[in-house]
DNA sequence: TACCAGGTGGGAA
DNA sequence: TTCCCACATGGT
């Protein structure tokens, strides 16, 4: 089989780095903000939904508010609601940002908080506990999705649940901060591009390393 | 028109 | 435990 860390070489050689987590550094810099809080922010909002639409309320946060907990503890439900409609599911964001803003008050530090704690949070689950641990905590979880699901489900003939992948990832790559973060966005690029739910198999740049000879999800 | 997107929680079986 | 559904906007 082949290693999970060549199976990373290729990608990253195919797609060059994805820089994940995208935050507006500069707008950080100039507001004295905090870019962790954005990332936090983020990994809310794209619960299941493109980054696209996840861009469009993000661009309404900086404009009308501010990429920081502190914005979502003390704005108005209302208006919170408003601001981040257009990444979809607004209610139950609206009401799971304040959740996680006022959980993630001064006394919680994403550099310190035990993913246990972060998964007790209403809203956080998994997939969102482990994103906000490696990208805006630099903490080594590595994040499985659907894609990644996908992914070593076709190309490995690996299945599992999230925290049998979850292990099989961390025990078979080197503990570095980069390859965990470039691989996760690296799978997702591949996924958004061939590894879809259809799979454009045909199309597939590195289809000679795939063992699913026929996908069947 | 139908499906999918950087998921989660809750209830039924 | 596993499966199913609601949650919602916007692109293809």
């Amino acid at each position: 089989m082949m290693r999970l860390k060549k199976l990373y070489e290729l990608l990253f050689n195919l797609y060059g780095p994805q820089n994940w987590w995208p935050v507006d550094e500069e707008y950080h810099r100039k507001k004295g903000t905090d870019k962790r809080e954005e990332v936090i922010i983020g990994a809310v909002l794209t619960q299941n939904t493109s980054w696209k639409n996840v861009e469009r309320a993000l661009e309404n946060l900086k404009r009308e508010g501010e990429f920081s907990l502190s914005f979502i503890r003390e704005v108005n439900m209302e208006e919170l609601k408003r601001l981040i409609k257009p990444s979809g599911f607004y209610n139950q964001k609206a009401e799971r940002l304040k959740d996680i803003a006022h959980f993630l008050n001064p006394t919680h530090r994403v550099k310190t908080i035990q993913r246990e704690e972060l998964l007790k949070v209403r809203g956080i689950g998994k997939e969102t506990a482990d994103a906000i641990l490696l990208y805006a905590g630099d903490r080594l979880n590595f994040v499985i999705d659907k894609y990644t699901q996908r992914f070593v489900g076709r190309f490995l003939r690996i299945r599992g649940n999230y925290e049998d992948l979850k292990s099989f990832f961390e025990e078979s790559l080197p503990r570095d901060l980069y390859i965990y973060k470039e691989f996760h966005a690296l799978i997702d690029e591949h996924g958004k591009r061939y590894c879809r739910s259809t799979p454009l198999c045909g199309e597939c740049p590195i289809k000679d390393i795939c063992l699913s000879a026929s996908p069947s999800f």
